[in-house]
DNA sequence: CTAATATAGACCTTTGTTGTCCATAATAAA
DNA sequence: TTTATTATGGACAACAAAGGTCTATATTAG
């Protein structure tokens, strides 16, 4: 269990891109010797990123990649799950086992209410909650915050000396 | 980014041995049985369980699996980096790039108080922060915690009827 | 001794990740 | 219009990890 090199190339890619907003388009060549990352492969997941809508390109001389939307609209989370796909965290295999169906069935207290849940076996909600955890988290941290943490850090160097 | 059917298979075998305590040792065939899973494949992950000191396992004629400790004393952490390793969640693969290093640079104010990390760059500061609130979620949550749920529910619905 | 049980290793198949290469489309500048 | 530059998409390959089977071996109760 753990994020993928594409995730590391893209949440970087996006820091690049933001640091450079003002500027013109940064192009795969920039952005490839600035990451270390082959620019065939950068681009591919420059390309996903695109079609879904977390950067805009132009192609053709001068073009490259910007930002589609300011940098503190893009979080964590969103990146990731353009990346990594947008399964669940984890999802039981054998719903039909009798483990499952035991941990499944719920009182009729709970079913009353109207909860979309439909036989949601007790492991699965501690892992579900356990994501929606993690998604609160990474929601809370953007493109932008990265950018701004860096700048404090920065300062705070020029400062000392 | 997903946890894989064998963490799957580990806890609901752990719930199935915390729900037969007092009984004697669960054989392979009855987990086997009650999860829906090969007898071979799921020998395999119970062995790793055993290896760490999550189960106690004996051979022979009426041998079989128990818990190795309280169920409440087994977390969802516990299980989990059993099967899937103790990795990092997030780890930069190119920690000499431009990109990384002008994130990993620290000022001295930070450089000098001790703290161990070195050169952690400001995207894997946010993901370690990731893991840490994920591991903490699921150290909360333990076999024996699903067995109360479960009892709960159970009881409840028998109050309906 | 025998039947039942766990263990360990070899092996295989499928799937996902990481990566390259090439043909094509779009665009700015000459 | 032509050319150089840049992004896009598809095919493909190498490699690793997950998922799974089978067999030989060790252990133990009866």
């Amino acid at each position: 269990m753990q994020f993928s090199k594409s995730t590391d190339y893209a949440l970087h890619a996006l820091i690049h891109l933001g640091h450079s907003e003002r500027c013109n388009n940064v192009g795969i060549k920039e952005l490839s010797g600035a990451l270390g990352v082959s620019e065939s492969y950068l681009s591919k997941i420059m390309s996903k990123l695109r079609q879904d809508g977390i950067v805009r390109a132009v192609s053709g001389v001068n073009g490259g990649y910007e930002l589609a939307r300011p940098a503190d609209q893009i979080t964590f989370l969103d990146v990731i799950q353009v990346i990594e796909g947008r399964q669940q965290l984890f999802e039981c295999s054998n719903s039909s086992s009798r483990q499952h169906r035991l941990l499944a069935e719920e009182g009729a207290a709970q079913r009353d209410q109207n909860r979309p849940r439909k036989n949601e076996c007790l492991v699965e909600k501690v892992m579900n909650g356990a994501e929606q955890h993690l998604h609160q988290y990474l929601q809370e941290h953007t493109i932008q915050s990265v950018l701004d943490e860096a700048f404090k850090r920065c300062s705070h160097e020029v400062n000392k000396k």
